[in-house]
DNA sequence: CGGTGTGAAGAGCTTCACAGCA
DNA sequence: TGCTGTGAAGCTCTTCACACCG
Protein backbone atom coordinates (compact mmCIF):
# COMPACT_ATOMS: atom_id res chain seq x y z
CA UNK A 1 0.00 0.00 0.00
CA UNK A 2 2.22 2.97 -1.40
CA UNK A 3 -0.46 5.82 -0.52
CA UNK A 4 -3.35 6.68 1.33
CA UNK A 5 -6.07 8.85 1.70
CA UNK A 6 -7.19 10.83 4.87
CA UNK A 7 -10.67 8.83 4.64
CA UNK A 8 -8.87 5.70 5.28
CA UNK A 9 -6.85 6.95 7.73
CA UNK A 10 -9.64 9.01 9.65
CA UNK A 11 -11.60 5.79 9.30
CA UNK A 12 -8.98 3.24 11.13
CA UNK A 13 -8.53 5.76 13.73
CA UNK A 14 -12.11 6.36 14.27
CA UNK A 15 -12.15 10.59 13.84
CA UNK A 16 -12.97 12.93 10.92
CA UNK A 17 -11.46 12.68 7.88
CA UNK A 18 -11.56 16.98 7.73
CA UNK A 19 -9.37 17.30 11.12
CA UNK A 20 -6.54 14.76 10.07
CA UNK A 21 -6.35 16.96 6.99
CA UNK A 22 -6.24 19.82 8.33
CA UNK A 23 -3.58 17.71 11.47
CA UNK A 24 -1.33 17.18 8.71
CA UNK A 25 -1.78 20.43 7.15
CA UNK A 26 -0.19 22.04 9.97
CA UNK A 27 3.28 19.49 9.29
CA UNK A 28 3.27 20.85 6.42
CA UNK A 29 1.48 19.56 2.87
CA UNK A 30 2.30 16.42 2.11
CA UNK A 31 -0.16 14.71 0.74
CA UNK A 32 -0.93 14.58 -3.19
CA UNK A 33 -4.43 15.64 -4.45
CA UNK A 34 -6.17 12.61 -6.46
CA UNK A 35 -4.08 10.47 -4.55
CA UNK A 36 -3.65 11.17 -0.94
CA UNK A 37 -0.36 10.70 1.17
CA UNK A 38 2.69 8.24 0.33
CA UNK A 39 2.98 6.22 3.58
CA UNK A 40 6.30 6.13 3.94
CA UNK A 41 6.89 9.89 3.35
CA UNK A 42 4.35 10.38 6.11
CA UNK A 43 5.45 7.90 8.19
CA UNK A 44 8.93 9.70 8.44
CA UNK A 45 7.47 13.44 8.26
CA UNK A 46 5.50 12.36 11.63
CA UNK A 47 8.08 10.10 13.50
CA UNK A 48 10.74 13.66 12.87
CA UNK A 49 7.76 15.54 13.90
CA UNK A 50 7.05 13.20 17.06
CA UNK A 51 11.10 13.15 17.18
CA UNK A 52 10.96 9.74 16.85
CA UNK A 53 14.09 9.79 14.97
CA UNK A 54 16.14 10.98 17.75
CA UNK A 55 18.12 8.61 20.05
CA UNK A 56 16.74 9.55 23.69
CA UNK A 57 18.91 8.22 26.42
CA UNK A 58 16.57 8.08 29.29
CA UNK A 59 17.60 6.78 33.10
CA UNK A 60 15.12 4.88 35.51
CA UNK A 61 15.66 5.35 39.02
CA UNK A 62 14.04 3.41 41.40
CA UNK A 63 14.08 -0.47 40.03
CA UNK A 64 11.79 -2.45 42.17
CA UNK A 65 8.44 -4.22 40.41
CA UNK A 66 7.97 -1.28 38.27
CA UNK A 67 11.09 -0.09 37.73
CA UNK A 68 11.94 -3.53 36.13
CA UNK A 69 8.97 -3.45 34.38
CA UNK A 70 9.82 -0.05 32.69
CA UNK A 71 13.33 -1.43 31.80
CA UNK A 72 11.56 -4.25 30.29
CA UNK A 73 9.12 -2.77 28.16
CA UNK A 74 9.78 -3.25 24.61
CA UNK A 75 7.63 -0.05 23.34
CA UNK A 76 10.76 2.43 24.24
CA UNK A 77 13.46 0.85 22.05
CA UNK A 78 11.17 0.92 19.07
CA UNK A 79 10.12 4.93 20.42
CA UNK A 80 13.65 6.15 20.20
CA UNK A 81 14.11 5.53 23.54
CA UNK A 82 17.68 4.15 25.03
CA UNK A 83 17.52 2.74 28.34
CA UNK A 84 20.90 4.50 29.58
CA UNK A 85 21.49 3.42 33.51
CA UNK A 86 18.97 1.66 36.01
CA UNK A 87 19.61 3.32 39.21
CA UNK A 88 18.80 2.27 42.67
CA UNK A 89 19.65 2.84 46.34
CA UNK A 90 20.04 -0.39 47.38
CA UNK A 91 23.23 -1.67 47.06
CA UNK A 92 22.22 -4.87 47.11
CA UNK A 93 21.20 -4.17 43.76
CA UNK A 94 24.25 -2.49 42.47
CA UNK A 95 25.78 -5.19 39.75
CA UNK A 96 22.85 -6.98 39.34
CA UNK A 97 20.99 -7.29 35.73
CA UNK A 98 17.95 -6.29 35.13
CA UNK A 99 16.50 -6.64 31.49
CA UNK A 100 20.01 -7.41 30.29
CA UNK A 101 21.34 -3.82 32.38
CA UNK A 102 23.16 -3.88 35.67
CA UNK A 103 21.75 -1.52 38.47
CA UNK A 104 24.01 0.79 39.32
CA UNK A 105 24.04 2.74 42.60
CA UNK A 106 22.85 5.67 43.30
CA UNK A 107 25.59 7.78 44.35
CA UNK A 108 26.23 7.43 40.24
CA UNK A 109 23.66 9.54 39.40
CA UNK A 110 25.18 12.79 38.46
CA UNK A 111 28.36 11.42 36.58
CA UNK A 112 25.57 8.64 34.90
CA UNK A 113 23.62 11.41 33.63
CA UNK A 114 26.61 13.70 32.63
CA UNK A 115 28.63 11.03 30.75
CA UNK A 116 25.43 10.27 28.35
CA UNK A 117 24.19 13.18 28.33
CA UNK A 118 20.57 12.38 29.66
CA UNK A 119 17.65 15.04 29.56
CA UNK A 120 14.62 12.27 30.22
CA UNK A 121 14.51 10.62 33.84
CA UNK A 122 11.91 7.82 35.00
CA UNK A 123 11.27 8.24 38.35
CA UNK A 124 9.69 4.92 39.91
CA UNK A 125 10.66 5.02 43.73
CA UNK A 126 8.73 5.25 46.30
CA UNK A 127 6.97 8.41 47.59
CA UNK A 128 9.34 9.29 50.10
CA UNK A 129 12.48 9.37 48.20
CA UNK A 130 10.84 10.74 44.83
CA UNK A 131 11.32 15.02 45.54
CA UNK A 132 15.12 14.13 46.44
CA UNK A 133 15.96 11.82 43.22
CA UNK A 134 13.97 14.45 41.40
CA UNK A 135 16.34 17.20 42.70
CA UNK A 136 19.18 15.38 41.99
CA UNK A 137 18.13 14.53 38.35
CA UNK A 138 17.35 18.17 37.84
CA UNK A 139 20.58 19.65 39.56
CA UNK A 140 22.16 17.03 37.22
CA UNK A 141 20.54 18.19 33.93
CA UNK A 142 17.43 16.58 33.42
CA UNK A 143 14.97 18.75 32.02
CA UNK A 144 12.18 16.42 31.77
CA UNK A 145 10.85 14.18 34.09
CA UNK A 146 8.29 11.41 33.98
CA UNK A 147 6.97 10.73 37.60
CA UNK A 148 5.67 7.23 38.93
CA UNK A 149 5.68 8.08 42.71
CA UNK A 150 2.68 8.44 44.08
CA UNK A 151 3.59 12.42 44.67
CA UNK A 152 3.15 15.73 43.34
CA UNK A 153 6.98 16.98 42.34
CA UNK A 154 8.36 21.04 42.77
CA UNK A 155 10.79 21.21 39.97
CA UNK A 156 12.14 24.72 38.68
CA UNK A 157 10.86 26.51 36.05
CA UNK A 158 12.01 24.97 33.06
CA UNK A 159 11.99 21.34 34.06
CA UNK A 160 8.67 19.25 32.15
CA UNK A 161 7.20 16.62 34.60
CA UNK A 162 4.07 14.50 33.71
CA UNK A 163 3.26 12.13 36.53
CA UNK A 164 1.45 8.78 35.35
CA UNK A 165 -1.40 7.45 38.14
CA UNK A 166 -1.81 3.83 37.68
CA UNK A 167 -4.94 3.89 39.40
CA UNK A 168 -6.80 7.06 37.59
CA UNK A 169 -7.21 5.00 34.92
CA UNK A 170 -8.88 2.26 37.05
CA UNK A 171 -10.83 5.10 38.59
CA UNK A 172 -12.11 6.67 35.11
CA UNK A 173 -13.56 2.60 34.33
CA UNK A 174 -15.06 2.88 38.12
CA UNK A 175 -16.67 5.69 36.56
CA UNK A 176 -18.11 4.52 33.46
CA UNK A 177 -19.06 1.06 35.47
CA UNK A 178 -21.35 3.23 37.83
CA UNK A 179 -22.88 4.83 34.87
CA UNK A 180 -23.64 1.94 33.07
CA UNK A 181 -25.58 0.09 36.37
CA UNK A 182 -26.66 3.84 37.29
CA UNK A 183 -28.48 4.24 33.87
CA UNK A 184 -29.68 0.00 34.30
CA UNK A 185 -31.18 1.25 37.71
CA UNK A 186 -33.17 4.17 36.11
CA UNK A 187 -34.78 3.00 32.85
CA UNK A 188 -35.10 -0.01 35.55
CA UNK A 189 -37.12 2.79 37.55
CA UNK A 190 -38.39 4.28 34.64
CA UNK A 191 -40.29 1.12 33.63
CA UNK A 192 -41.37 0.75 37.00
CA UNK A 193 -42.95 4.54 37.10
CA UNK A 194 -44.36 3.79 33.60
CA UNK A 195 -46.06 0.60 34.42
CA UNK A 196 -47.19 1.59 37.87
CA UNK A 197 -47.94 5.29 38.86
CA UNK A 198 -46.88 8.72 37.26
CA UNK A 199 -43.92 8.92 39.41
CA UNK A 200 -40.53 9.48 37.15
CA UNK A 201 -37.12 8.32 39.01
CA UNK A 202 -35.56 10.69 41.49
CA UNK A 203 -34.13 12.51 39.33
CA UNK A 204 -31.19 12.86 41.65
CA UNK A 205 -28.42 11.92 39.28
CA UNK A 206 -26.59 15.37 37.92
CA UNK A 207 -25.90 15.70 33.93
CA UNK A 208 -21.69 15.18 34.43
CA UNK A 209 -20.46 13.89 31.38
CA UNK A 210 -16.61 13.31 31.89
CA UNK A 211 -14.45 12.11 28.62
CA UNK B 1 -10.23 24.18 57.57
CA UNK B 2 -13.71 23.52 57.81
CA UNK B 3 -14.83 25.37 54.23
CA UNK B 4 -13.03 26.65 51.25
CA UNK B 5 -13.85 29.26 48.61
CA UNK B 6 -13.47 28.38 44.66
CA UNK B 7 -10.73 31.04 44.39
CA UNK B 8 -8.57 28.87 46.77
CA UNK B 9 -9.18 25.54 45.69
CA UNK B 10 -8.79 27.54 41.77
CA UNK B 11 -5.07 28.53 43.01
CA UNK B 12 -4.11 25.36 44.58
CA UNK B 13 -5.20 23.54 41.16
CA UNK B 14 -3.76 25.73 38.83
CA UNK B 15 -7.20 26.98 36.76
CA UNK B 16 -9.65 29.34 36.95
CA UNK B 17 -12.02 29.91 39.59
CA UNK B 18 -14.60 30.31 37.70
CA UNK B 19 -14.64 27.15 36.28
CA UNK B 20 -14.39 25.09 38.73
CA UNK B 21 -17.21 26.53 40.15
CA UNK B 22 -19.11 25.56 37.34
CA UNK B 23 -17.82 22.36 37.11
CA UNK B 24 -18.82 21.91 40.98
CA UNK B 25 -22.45 23.52 39.97
CA UNK B 26 -22.61 20.06 37.83
CA UNK B 27 -22.61 18.34 40.71
CA UNK B 28 -25.16 20.40 42.72
CA UNK B 29 -25.40 23.52 44.79
CA UNK B 30 -23.14 22.49 47.47
CA UNK B 31 -21.62 25.78 48.60
CA UNK B 32 -22.88 28.40 50.19
CA UNK B 33 -23.17 32.21 49.29
CA UNK B 34 -20.32 34.35 51.37
CA UNK B 35 -18.88 31.47 52.71
CA UNK B 36 -17.31 28.75 50.02
CA UNK B 37 -17.77 24.85 50.23
CA UNK B 38 -17.84 23.03 53.19
CA UNK B 39 -14.98 20.87 52.92
CA UNK B 40 -15.89 17.77 54.41
CA UNK B 41 -19.25 17.77 52.91
CA UNK B 42 -17.66 18.29 49.45
CA UNK B 43 -15.25 15.84 49.66
CA UNK B 44 -18.26 13.36 50.64
CA UNK B 45 -19.95 14.40 47.11
CA UNK B 46 -17.23 14.39 45.00
CA UNK B 47 -15.89 10.76 46.40
CA UNK B 48 -19.65 9.84 45.71
CA UNK B 49 -19.97 11.01 42.28
CA UNK B 50 -16.90 9.38 41.35
CA UNK B 51 -17.23 6.33 42.93
CA UNK B 52 -14.84 6.45 45.47
CA UNK B 53 -17.52 5.47 48.10
CA UNK B 54 -18.21 2.00 46.32
CA UNK B 55 -16.36 -1.17 46.77
CA UNK B 56 -14.39 -2.30 43.40
CA UNK B 57 -12.91 -5.92 43.11
CA UNK B 58 -10.98 -5.84 40.65
CA UNK B 59 -8.36 -9.16 39.05
CA UNK B 60 -5.07 -8.65 37.75
CA UNK B 61 -4.49 -11.09 34.98
CA UNK B 62 -0.51 -11.58 34.32
CA UNK B 63 1.48 -11.26 36.94
CA UNK B 64 4.81 -10.33 35.86
CA UNK B 65 6.72 -7.54 37.02
CA UNK B 66 4.02 -4.84 35.89
CA UNK B 67 1.37 -7.43 37.49
CA UNK B 68 3.51 -7.37 40.71
CA UNK B 69 3.96 -3.81 40.85
CA UNK B 70 0.01 -3.26 40.40
CA UNK B 71 -0.38 -5.90 42.81
CA UNK B 72 1.56 -3.86 45.24
CA UNK B 73 0.23 -0.69 44.31
CA UNK B 74 -0.88 1.21 47.27
CA UNK B 75 -3.34 3.46 45.56
CA UNK B 76 -5.66 1.39 44.32
CA UNK B 77 -7.16 0.20 47.90
CA UNK B 78 -7.29 4.10 48.80
CA UNK B 79 -9.92 5.11 45.95
CA UNK B 80 -12.18 1.91 46.66
CA UNK B 81 -10.60 -1.00 44.64
CA UNK B 82 -9.85 -4.22 46.14
CA UNK B 83 -7.31 -6.58 44.55
CA UNK B 84 -9.74 -9.49 44.64
CA UNK B 85 -7.64 -12.05 42.86
CA UNK B 86 -4.19 -12.61 41.15
CA UNK B 87 -3.85 -14.52 37.87
CA UNK B 88 -1.28 -16.01 36.09
CA UNK B 89 -1.20 -18.73 33.42
CA UNK B 90 2.31 -20.20 34.54
CA UNK B 91 1.51 -23.22 36.83
CA UNK B 92 4.40 -22.41 38.93
CA UNK B 93 3.25 -19.12 39.97
CA UNK B 94 0.03 -20.71 41.22
CA UNK B 95 -0.28 -20.51 45.17
CA UNK B 96 2.86 -18.57 45.37
CA UNK B 97 2.01 -15.28 47.29
CA UNK B 98 2.64 -11.69 45.82
CA UNK B 99 1.57 -8.03 47.69
CA UNK B 100 -0.17 -10.58 50.49
CA UNK B 101 -2.48 -12.62 48.15
CA UNK B 102 -2.18 -15.92 46.33
CA UNK B 103 -1.48 -16.40 42.57
CA UNK B 104 -4.35 -18.34 41.06
CA UNK B 105 -3.97 -20.16 37.47
CA UNK B 106 -6.15 -19.15 34.82
CA UNK B 107 -8.04 -22.16 34.59
CA UNK B 108 -9.97 -20.69 37.70
CA UNK B 109 -10.27 -17.27 36.04
CA UNK B 110 -14.02 -17.65 35.15
CA UNK B 111 -15.03 -18.88 38.77
CA UNK B 112 -12.69 -15.99 40.66
CA UNK B 113 -14.60 -13.64 38.83
CA UNK B 114 -18.32 -14.79 39.15
CA UNK B 115 -17.33 -15.75 43.01
CA UNK B 116 -16.55 -12.31 43.48
CA UNK B 117 -18.64 -10.04 41.08
CA UNK B 118 -15.56 -8.56 39.34
CA UNK B 119 -16.88 -6.25 37.09
CA UNK B 120 -13.15 -4.71 36.40
CA UNK B 121 -10.46 -6.78 34.90
CA UNK B 122 -6.61 -5.73 34.44
CA UNK B 123 -4.68 -7.18 31.65
CA UNK B 124 -0.81 -6.69 32.24
CA UNK B 125 -0.38 -10.45 29.98
CA UNK B 126 2.46 -10.32 27.19
CA UNK B 127 0.61 -8.60 24.27
CA UNK B 128 0.62 -12.33 22.81
CA UNK B 129 -2.11 -13.54 25.37
CA UNK B 130 -3.91 -10.14 26.40
CA UNK B 131 -7.02 -10.88 23.57
CA UNK B 132 -7.90 -14.65 24.55
CA UNK B 133 -7.29 -13.25 28.45
CA UNK B 134 -10.20 -10.56 27.36
CA UNK B 135 -12.10 -12.60 25.50
CA UNK B 136 -12.33 -14.60 28.66
CA UNK B 137 -12.83 -12.15 31.04
CA UNK B 138 -15.73 -10.25 28.94
CA UNK B 139 -17.33 -13.68 28.83
CA UNK B 140 -16.97 -14.39 32.69
CA UNK B 141 -18.94 -11.17 32.52
CA UNK B 142 -16.08 -8.66 32.47
CA UNK B 143 -17.27 -5.02 31.67
CA UNK B 144 -14.36 -2.77 31.80
CA UNK B 145 -10.85 -3.62 30.87
CA UNK B 146 -7.49 -1.55 31.79
CA UNK B 147 -4.97 -2.66 29.48
CA UNK B 148 -1.48 -2.20 29.57
CA UNK B 149 -0.53 -5.25 27.42
CA UNK B 150 0.52 -3.56 23.76
CA UNK B 151 -2.38 -4.85 21.83
CA UNK B 152 -5.31 -2.77 20.65
CA UNK B 153 -8.33 -5.52 22.23
CA UNK B 154 -11.41 -5.84 20.41
CA UNK B 155 -14.48 -5.94 22.17
CA UNK B 156 -17.98 -6.41 21.82
CA UNK B 157 -20.24 -2.97 22.38
CA UNK B 158 -20.98 -2.20 26.24
CA UNK B 159 -17.34 -3.13 27.17
CA UNK B 160 -15.18 -0.59 28.04
CA UNK B 161 -11.39 -0.76 27.38
CA UNK B 162 -8.74 1.67 28.47
CA UNK B 163 -5.03 1.51 26.99
CA UNK B 164 -1.89 2.27 29.04
CA UNK B 165 0.89 2.66 26.63
CA UNK B 166 3.66 3.55 29.43
CA UNK B 167 5.82 4.96 26.26
CA UNK B 168 3.58 7.98 25.14
CA UNK B 169 4.27 9.85 28.46
CA UNK B 170 7.83 9.85 27.71
CA UNK B 171 7.08 10.70 24.03
CA UNK B 172 5.12 13.24 24.69
CA UNK B 173 7.75 14.33 26.89
CA UNK B 174 10.57 13.97 24.20
CA UNK B 175 8.48 15.94 22.02
CA UNK B 176 8.56 18.88 24.40
CA UNK B 177 12.46 18.23 25.24
CA UNK B 178 12.43 18.86 21.27
CA UNK B 179 10.89 21.59 21.09
CA UNK B 180 12.93 23.88 23.72
CA UNK B 181 16.16 22.48 22.10
CA UNK B 182 14.86 23.41 18.55
CA UNK B 183 13.49 26.74 20.15
CA UNK B 184 17.32 27.38 21.23
CA UNK B 185 18.36 26.38 18.02
CA UNK B 186 16.03 28.94 16.22
CA UNK B 187 17.11 31.64 18.87
CA UNK B 188 20.63 31.32 17.92
CA UNK B 189 20.02 30.90 14.73
CA UNK B 190 18.19 34.62 14.76
CA UNK B 191 20.79 35.62 16.81
CA UNK B 192 23.28 34.63 14.21
CA UNK B 193 21.20 36.24 11.13
CA UNK B 194 21.35 39.32 13.12
CA UNK B 195 24.63 39.64 13.56
CA UNK B 196 25.75 38.33 10.01
CA UNK B 197 23.62 38.92 7.37
CA UNK B 198 20.26 39.75 6.58
CA UNK B 199 19.13 35.46 6.14
CA UNK B 200 16.92 34.66 8.43
CA UNK B 201 16.78 30.57 10.17
CA UNK B 202 15.56 28.30 7.26
CA UNK B 203 12.18 28.03 8.65
CA UNK B 204 11.32 24.95 8.36
CA UNK B 205 9.55 24.46 11.37
CA UNK B 206 6.13 24.21 11.01
CA UNK B 207 3.40 25.39 13.63
CA UNK B 208 2.04 22.86 15.75
CA UNK B 209 1.55 23.12 19.01
CA UNK B 210 0.23 19.63 20.96
CA UNK B 211 -0.54 19.95 24.52
C1' DC C 1 -12.36 12.29 -11.53
C1' DG C 2 -10.62 11.91 -6.71
C1' DG C 3 -8.76 13.69 -2.83
C1' DT C 4 -6.14 17.49 -0.61
C1' DG C 5 -5.96 21.96 1.71
C1' DT C 6 -8.54 25.45 3.87
C1' DG C 7 -12.04 29.46 4.69
C1' DA C 8 -16.18 29.61 7.07
C1' DA C 9 -19.73 27.78 10.06
C1' DG C 10 -20.72 25.27 14.08
C1' DA C 11 -20.10 23.15 18.64
C1' DG C 12 -18.19 22.98 22.97
C1' DC C 13 -15.52 24.71 26.50
C1' DT C 14 -13.61 28.65 29.30
C1' DT C 15 -13.82 33.02 31.25
C1' DC C 16 -16.18 37.24 32.48
C1' DA C 17 -19.15 39.68 35.18
C1' DC C 18 -22.71 40.25 38.16
C1' DA C 19 -27.30 39.15 40.40
C1' DG C 20 -28.54 37.13 44.50
C1' DC C 21 -28.17 34.97 48.84
C1' DA C 22 -26.10 33.79 53.63
C1' DT D 1 -19.90 42.22 52.91
C1' DG D 2 -18.16 37.98 50.53
C1' DC D 3 -18.65 34.32 47.67
C1' DT D 4 -21.61 31.27 45.01
C1' DG D 5 -24.17 30.11 40.82
C1' DT D 6 -24.90 31.24 36.16
C1' DG D 7 -26.29 33.96 31.68
C1' DA D 8 -23.62 35.81 28.18
C1' DA D 9 -19.38 36.71 25.73
C1' DG D 10 -15.21 34.98 24.00
C1' DC D 11 -12.26 31.58 22.43
C1' DT D 12 -10.62 27.20 20.65
C1' DC D 13 -11.30 23.05 18.47
C1' DT D 14 -14.12 20.37 15.12
C1' DT D 15 -16.68 19.75 11.07
C1' DC D 16 -18.52 21.25 6.70
C1' DA D 17 -18.11 22.26 2.08
C1' DC D 18 -15.81 23.35 -1.84
C1' DA D 19 -12.03 25.50 -4.75
C1' DC D 20 -8.21 23.66 -6.70
C1' DC D 21 -4.83 20.58 -8.38
C1' DG D 22 -2.53 16.04 -10.02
Amino acid sequence: MPTVSSEELAAAAGVNSAKLRKDFSYLGSYGTRGVGYDVEYLVYQISRELGLTQDWPVVIVGIGNLGAALANYGGFASRGFRVAALIDADPAMAGKPVAGIPVQHTDELEKIIDDNGVSIGVIATPAGAAQQVCERLVAAGVTSILNFAPTVLSVPDGVDVRKVDLSIELQILAFHEQRKAGEEAEAQAVAEATKDSGKGPDGDVPAVMPA
